[in-house]
DNA sequence: AATGAATGAGGCTTCATTCAT
DNA sequence: AATGAATGAAGCCTCATTCAT
């Protein structure tokens, strides 16, 4: 009762002015490198407004708590996410009716690779965060979108395979892309190790495939 | 204060060194398990304190700091860690003798993912510390030494491989092996995903001891 | 910007008049709720812009400090308290003509009281405004003036007694007037207590005009 | 789960060392101070550390928030209180045995009045505490306290009363001795506006026993 | 040696008020 | 004139670490 809900109703608003807008650029793209270079835990909403050059108080005015900042840079990397993931989706498509499936596997894993390369650094930082203890809902609706993604992406592959298969097939696949996408020093993406996730995802997927028509087979 | 006559000398050394021990053994105990469910950043030495039953005077004269606790946790992990991967080593090793190379493989994927399974939890923790932002030289001395360890055993397996080669496959299987001692929800070892990480690292393992074979048979 | 021919020489500023009352108003209006219920120092001025529909630019043209709103709500109160009590003193002053001292002070009693509990809610909250600590000049100033409204009231029951006990008189009674308008629990007037004030007010003038007068008889 | 109701499990503790009982109390009495001459709200927990010669530290350890000083506070208080209206209530009794009831009404009004003038400043602040916005759980029950107490006092004054009478009487009652605790002018305790609380008090609780006399007789 | 107390920098957040479009 | 954005002092609180008994 004495709690209402937004008592200023403004925390958090989105920008109306083209000011506005600039600010909240400003501040995702700074505190996209200082979640990257310290980890959620170790940034403080103080850091984000000195590299963002934002006075603390229009911090807030923007993102209510450093949490509201966290949430939106996985919202943002989500949706670049699903974009991606849609298109390697579309190429698997086109290229699996002409090509077999054992080829169809393999540039299935090239693509989830160069895609999750490609993201390194600017958006990777959202794995880290999905990760961070405490999921809060928003959190988690967007971790079960990534591994709704990957899902019907190996669906695709796999068409004869058990979704509760797929799912577990999924977070496998998920927790490898989180590495290519977090180089072990924090920097450069290191192209012998990018060849050699590659590597490991083309012989899981092929293994997988070639186990899926067998059983077919047999069937 | 002048209560014990002390009729044995050796009552005052003895009792204390055997307290000393319990208490580090709780403490570390207790860290580990507030590690584990509340991650670096979010754990206090007042918390590790109460949980341990140990006074935080007490506990800054055992660790004088908070990294030193989880550098502690850290070593005594990295010794389990490196005494489980020379028992894997053993066993691959006789077995190699006996096996084709693709058998050996095969076996080293499963001893592997055993192996870490088998450390979740208690153990596990470790791995979250060591990927915690700012590794000190402790730290990251601790990460070579797996790293290390991991080369050593892939060496094995792949005899003809360069070590750069072996340096970077090392990176990407600890990193995989990381996600087998992680399990998403943080919780129980769930036996489909288990599965799906054995069959990820045999795939991945078979496939480069036939390119290595083949490499070496043209050669 | 350019769109209106203006017609008429008085569009634009009469409009903009009343648009301005209406605006105050709407303020006044909503900072009573809020201060009602949550006291001056819990409610924030961009509360108030909120709930009154006011951008915080255009309440600060209005009103320039937070204090300037308390004010205006105090300037409002003190005036509807002043006619109040002139009205509880023309209905006194006629009682009084065709009645003894003793039925005065009983209608006094109870037309204080209602008056009072008439109040309650809207208005009472200058009340709790007038209490705040560091009352600056103008709120001291509307104390001092519904002070010196009780004492005339009070100085026409006892016509005899010196300003100083009137004085005196004016504080007590102010006090227990207070506790007329604030009901304990902020909300409803509870006839009940309503009634135990009335009982109590009567007792205390009925009492204070019968020792004025045996002073005045012995004198 | 992650919401551990104590992870620290020292905020708040009872202090356990001779120091530890002194910082206490020098806190306890410098926010009295502080609360005396500004209010709850205007008080700060940094300005309770400094008159109190605390590091702000040092000032968590034994009261986790504000609201717990002003909790502590109110208890000390209300002890006080319930031991002097024990005090008065003795006196009234075997006053009540040798005396009319009229009589009895009269001391008993004075010695309300004399008791909370005696706890002016040092305690009386506690009153101010009782009504701020927000009454959490605790606060309530040492508010339902006073009022008991006095409900009590009032229930030996007028045998015949019924409890719902008697309670509201103890609500009138308590505002009064709220002024009386709490000279408008936050200071000194002016002898003639006690008098005139105590008269007032004297007048009604005269008429209460009279009219509860007759309600007696009639019946 | 063991333990409670002390310390203070630093983190998060709020809010009255001013600025600029 | 109207409105959103900007500002920063100040409040509350935490916690690693050191002190003193």
């Amino acid at each position: 009762m004495t709690d209402s809900p937004s008592p200023t109703a403004l925390r958090g608003a989105a920008p109306k002015r083209q000011r506005g807008h600039d600010r909240v650029a400003a501040i995702l793209q700074a505190s996209t490198a200082l979640f990257l270079d310290q980890g959620y835990e170790a940034v403080t909403m103080t850091g984000i407004a000195a590299a963002s050059q934002t006075a603390i108080g229009s911090l807030y005015r923007f993102f209510p708590s450093k949490e509201a900042v966290a949430d939106a840079l996985l919202r943002q990397y989500t949706e670049s996410l699903g974009a991606g993931l849609a298109r390697v989706h579309a190429h698997a498509g086109e290229a699996g009716g002409s090509m077999g499936a054992a080829a169809s596997a393999h540039s299935l894993a090239d693509a989830l690779v160069d895609f999750m390369a490609s993201l390194h650094a600017e958006r990777g930082v959202a794995l880290a965060l999905v990760d961070a203890r405490g999921l809060d809902d928003s959190r988690r609706a967007l971790r079960a979108a990534m591994l709704d993604n990957l899902q019907t992406l190996l669906g695709t592959l796999l068409p004869g395979a058990a979704d509760a298969r797929l799912q577990t097939m999924a977070l496998a696949l998920l927790h490898v892309l989180k590495g290519v996408a977090q180089m072990p020093d924090g920097s450069a993406p290191a192209p012998a190790l990018l060849d050699e996730y590659r590597s490991m995802l083309r012989a899981y997927l092929n293994t997988s495939v070639e186990q899926s028509l067998e059983t077919t087979k047999c069937a």
